[in-house]
DNA sequence: GCCAACGTTGGC
DNA sequence: GCCAACGTTGGC
């Protein structure tokens, strides 16, 4: 299972929205960008993904998984864009900010940091592990 | 095909 | 609200 984490404006699409959503899952859409759109297209069912409040919050609230692969969005015809279903799995006991992220030497290399514009991104095993530890999260 | 201008994202 | 980083657009 590949690891990765989406980001969102709460005051677009919050955790809150994601959960009330229920296990059907919702499409995540607006994605725009080609290196965003390359890692939605590589997310396998059952991939999981943290879920980043960013603007307002701006820390990992929750796990989300993926429950439908990517496919074409039908609000671009003819376009490449794709979206990718996600539902809520379960949320952070305790957020990890990015101020916390970015005082974690271990963590600089993450794309969150390195690459803070990129929408959806991949993280790797490592830094999956360290995250969710500091949030408190028991996979 | 280069690059300046412009728009958008997102942290501060 | 500002601005840096980055992507996209369009003139040449």
């Amino acid at each position: 299972m590949r690891h990765w984490l989406i980001k969102s404006e709460p005051e677009v699409w919050s955790w809150d929205k994601q959960v009330a959503a229920g296990a059907k899952g919702t499409p995540w859409d607006g994605v725009r960008n080609h290196a965003a759109k390359l890692n939605l297209m590589a997310m396998k069912k059952g991939d999981q993904a943290f879920f980043y409040h960013s603007n307002e919050g701006k820390a990992v609230v929750g796990v989300a998984e993926v429950v439908r692969e990517a496919y074409p969005d039908p609000a671009t015809p003819g376009e490449p864009w794709v979206l990718v279903d996600f539902k809520a799995l379960r949320p952070f006991p305790t957020p990890v900010t990015l101020v916390a992220i970015k005082a974690e030497p271990k963590l600089a290399e993450m794309a969150l940091v390195k690459l803070s514009r990129l929408s959806v991104q991949p993280v790797t095993e490592a830094e999956w592990k360290l995250v969710c530890e500091m949030g408190g999260y028991k996979g």
